[in-house]
Formats: structure tokens, sequence, C-alpha cells
RNA sequence: GGUCGGUUGCCCGAGCGGUUAGGGAUCGGUCUGCAAAACCGGGGACAGCAGUUCGAAUCUGCUACCGACCUCCA
């Protein structure tokens, strides 16, 4: 049985889906202003973790991330930040190239990362239409209001019906003691009402023509605005289209919690009248010197530059596999603290457990297994299941895989045997958990990238070794260090073993 | 200031009432022509104080420090 820790109950729960045998799931996505940093690959990759198992413990899955492309960069402007208006503006682009070049390189280090590609990827400024009528229902239902040509969330009003702050455990009273008095509010009846549809200034670039009904001082009315959606909206609005007046699961990083996935709750509650939103779930943060890693901040490293050792912080350059697996080795709701001595022993960590993989593919069975390999064997399947079932614990997943690489090592030692059928298991399950549910690419990349000319290239490498390996029998120790010693220079590690040797790049 | 969370060995990081988490680093041993790898083993820990309990890293209280949110943020 599966268990998730819902924000709303602030406690593990057993899941259970509306509908049996099939989960709908949202996740916030990326604003596409600027190029993905280490934060939003946590996101990324924890709700890969759970799509990925939901998909492997029998689910049909529809998981929906969005990409905001209207919205806060609006509001962004506002405080001095809008950086897709300016680079639009700075580079005489559309803001639509900005969302397009920022979406494509997006998509580009997802995909190095091995985050499986969500089932739909709406984009805000796709679904206007449907924010539109979404805000035309909260004014129908009387929790909105109209002000300076805006439509702005009754929030006072809201909470007399339902209880506003529960997600992320506020009530208004300390909301209204704890918001700070904002320039430019004066449109708001209170400061803790939030936008559902701006009217745009002069200066903003992206603005749609839309008509709201309403009613003042008992008079029916008609405005008329153009203008662009609140922050919150699209999520709301898509994610109902997409999976439903009432869904299963809500994902989305802690930060988010306050104000938007609260205010997500209230759009909601407001327009249909229900919850909408069965299990909310947060990832932490990715620290760096024990501070957030954010834009606000400004102390973020890209993916980008991870990938190509292109930051003072970092000593060199780390794969996405590398990235992958260190924000794996922490449970999702613990923060993590990046720094570049965690992430050398990451890329060990997992250097060490794709050589077991490689190992575990070549091994042969014996007739019987040892004690010891067989009851590794026979116990690990359940318990890397209980420890996804627990919450999405990776960590003691990559522990238990951990354990089981010694048993490998030591069959490929000679020091142990393995039986056909424990064989059999051991290469399932790291399939299944590793491969499969975790994601990780322990084959190697240069397997699948280039084909025949690969595997001439491996032949030509093994032919070199054998030669050596001949060398070696004939103690001919200068030939045999000359090949290794050459082979080492260009870049790869040789190791010797019983039956010959191994190598890799 | 309010709300919530954290403080685990040299480092990263699980654990949430009784069992060796795991990885990296380090030290010793086995293997080896040498090297690398692998294997075996060692050392090293629960911020502090008090309490509950047969038993606490785990529960309670207080103290100290750190952080998140309260404003866009994954």
């Amino acid at each position: 049985m599966l268990y998730l820790y819902n924000t709303l109950a602030r406690t593990k729960q057993p899941f259970r889906p509306l509908h049996e045998g099939h989960v709908g799931m949202y996740v916030c996505g990326p604003t596409v202003y600027g190029d993905a940093h280490l934060g939003h690959a946590r996101p990324a990759i924890t709700f890969d973790i759970l799509f990925r198992y939901l998909t492997a413990i029998g689910y049909k899955v529809r998981y929906v991330r969005n990409i905001t492309d209207v919205g806060h960069l609006e509001h962004d402007a506002d405080e001095g930040e809008d950086k897709i208006a300016k680079k639009a503006r700075l580079e005489q682009l559309e803001p639509m190239e900005v969302v397009q070049f920022f979406t494509n390189r997006y998509h580009h280090d997802m995909e190095a990362l091995n985050v499986l590609p969500p089932s739909i990827e709406p984009h805000a400024s796709g679904h206007i239409i449907e924010q539109i009528a979404f805000v035309q229902k909260i004014l129908d239902k009387g929790y909105a209001y109209v002000s300076n040509g805006s439509v702005y969330m009754d929030v006072e009003r809201y909470a007399q019906d339902f209880p506003y702050g529960k997600l992320s455990g506020r009530n208004l009273e300390d909301i209204v003691t704890d918001t700070r008095e904002l320039d430019g509010q004066d449109e708001k009846r209170h400061s803790y009402d939030f936008a559902l549809w701006k009217k745009a200034a002069p200066e903003h670039i992206m603005h749609w023509p839309a008509e709201f009904r309403y009613t003042e001082d008992g008079e029916q009315k008609v405005l008329k605005s153009e203008g662009f959606p609140g922050w919150h909206m699209e999520c709301s609005a898509m994610g109902t289209k997409y999976l439903g007046e009432e869904f299963d699961i809500h994902g989305g990083g802690m930060d988010l919690m306050f104000p938007h996935h609260e205010a997500e709750i209230a759009q909601s509650c407001a327009a249909l009248g229900h919850d909408t939103v069965h299990y909310w779930l947060h990832n932490n943060m990715i620290t760096i010197a024990g501070k957030k890693m954010g834009k606000s901040y400004n102390n973020f490293i890209t993916l980008r530059q991870f990938f190509a050792g292109d930051h003072p912080l970092l000593t060199k350059a780390f794969s996405p596999m590398t990235i992958r697996f260190f924000i794996l080795m922490a449970h999702y709701r613990s923060t993590v603290d990046f720094s570049s001595e965690a992430l050398e022993a990451a890329e060990k960590g997992f250097q060490r457990m794709a050589e077991a993989y490689a190992r575990l593919q070549k091994i042969s069975a014996a007739a019987t297994s040892t004690d010891e390999v067989h009851s590794l064997v026979a116990e690990l399947r359940q318990h890397c299941a209980e420890a996804m079932d627990d919450d999405l614990n990776t960590p003691i997943v990559i522990s238990n895989l951990f354990d089981s690489t010694k048993a490998i090592n030591s069959v490929a030692d000679g020091k142990a045997t393995i039986s056909e059928a424990d064989l059999k298991e051991l290469r399932e399950v790291w399939q299944q958990f590793a491969i499969d549910i975790l994601g990780l690419q322990l084959a190697g990349t240069q397997q699948s990238a280039v084909g025949g000319q690969q595997e001439a290239y491996n032949k030509a490498i093994d032919l070199l070794l054998n030669i050596r390996l001949d060398a070696k029998r004939n103690k001919d120790w200068p030939t045999s260090d000359r090949i290794r010693n050459s082979l080492t220079e260009l870049g790869f590690k040789i190791k010797d073993t019983k039956e010959g040797f191994e190598w890799s790049l």
C-alpha cells in the first residue's frame, strides 16, 4: 500500500485514487523566462518518480505539468524584474519567442535528467478562454469583485463560506496582520485579495480581450477588459480542464504552498463549491550554503552550468545522472544542501552502482546461491517496494541497491555464487527499481549513442586489451604496461579481473 | 513579529521508541607482476539541559542555533 504525505492532513495517508486503476496528477511547471536551475530539477525529478512508481504498480496515470508563459511575467514587471519583457525588448524578440526558446531548453534539460515528459503539458497562454470562463464562474458565485478594470478574489467573502488558509496553516486574521502593504494595491479592497484577471497597463506586451458579467450595487453590469489572467488562475483552469473537477494529486515546491496553492484552492472552491485536489504533495528546497537556491537570492546554478562545469562554485562538470542520483539520495521532503563536495560523492556512488549493474549483466549462474546472496536476493524486492510505499523513500531504495552491489561484486569476484533463479530475480529487481522507477541510466549513454560505429570501437578496445592479456601471460610487462598506460592517458579506466579485464571511458 | 520545519559521525544523508541505514572520505587486511577495482574489517553520531519510559537519535518541555513561508520563486 502506497502512503503519501498529504500537506493538507500534515501526515502520511494511504493513497486511494478517485477512480480505481486511474490517477490524475497535476504539477506546477516552470515559468519559462530563464534556464532551469538545480531547484527546478527537484520537483521535476520528485514527481517523475511518483509518475513512474504509480505506473509501475499498475495505475494508468494522466500527468499534467504546465508551462507558465503569462501572468507571473507581468507581475514581475511591477517589481522591475520582468526578464521576459526585458529580453524581448532588448533582443527585439516576440515574447513568444522568448517563451519558445526557454521551453525548448527546459525540455532538453529534463530529457538529459531522464525526466519523462508529462501526458499533457498545457501552456497558460493557450488557455486564456478557459481562464476567463473560470473567473466568470467565481464572479457568478459572488466571490469576486471588479475594480478599475480588473477582477479580484474577495477573500473575506470567501472565508465566510470556506476555510481559507487550510493548506498552509494560516487563518485570515494572521494574514491580515502579517501581509505587507505593497504599492499599487489600492485597487484591492484588502491586501490579501488577489487578482483573477488584471487589466493590462499600456506598456504590457501580452494581453487578451475579455468580457465579464457581474453585479454591483444590485445592478447587472458588463466589464470589457483588455488584460491577462491572474497568477494563480492557470492551474485551476487547466487542472480541472484535463483532470476533472476533482482529481487525485497536486504537486509542487513548498514555496508555492502560500499563496499560490492556497489561492488555487480558493479559486476552485469558489467556482465549483467543493475541493478539487485530494492529495497535496510538496517537495522541499535545494539549498546552497544553507540558503534556499532561488531566483530571488540570485544564488542559483543552472542545469546547463552543472553539465558544463561552468560556474565558479563547481570544481568540475557533473553529468545529468549524477544530478539525478544526488537528488534521489535525499528524501523529497528534506532540504538538500548543494556543494561540489557532496556532488562528487554522489558521482562516485553512482559510478559504483553503474559498474555493479554492468557486472550484473555479465555474471553467470551457478548451481546454487551462497547463503548470504540468497537471503539478500530473497528480500531485496520487498525492501525496495516498502521503501517506495513509504512516501517515496528513494534513499532507502538506493541503500538497498547498494547492499546488493556487494553480492554482485562478490559473485563477479568468484567469492560467492548465485543460482539461476536468484540471478534472474536480482536482474529483474534492478531493472524495475533502478532503471524503471528511479530512472537511473546505468547502462551508459555511449551504447545507445552511435550503434554500429560504437560496436566496432568497443571491439577495437577489446582487441588491444586481449593483446595485453597475452603479453601478461608471457610476463611481457613492458608491452602490458604500455597498452594500459597509453589507454589510461587517453582517458580509459582499465581494471584487471579474474577472467580478464574491464574497461570504461 | 506570526506560522511551519530543521539541528545525526570528517562530509552528504536515512531513521521517528528496542535491530549495522547507505554513499563519499579515512585507516588496516585479502587479492594482484605492479596499478586500479573488488572483497573483508576498524574507528567515528544523534545541538544542549531536564523529564516520560524497563529502554529515547526517536516522545514531552525548555534553551541555543539554522532555515522556509508571510512578496515573484521549484
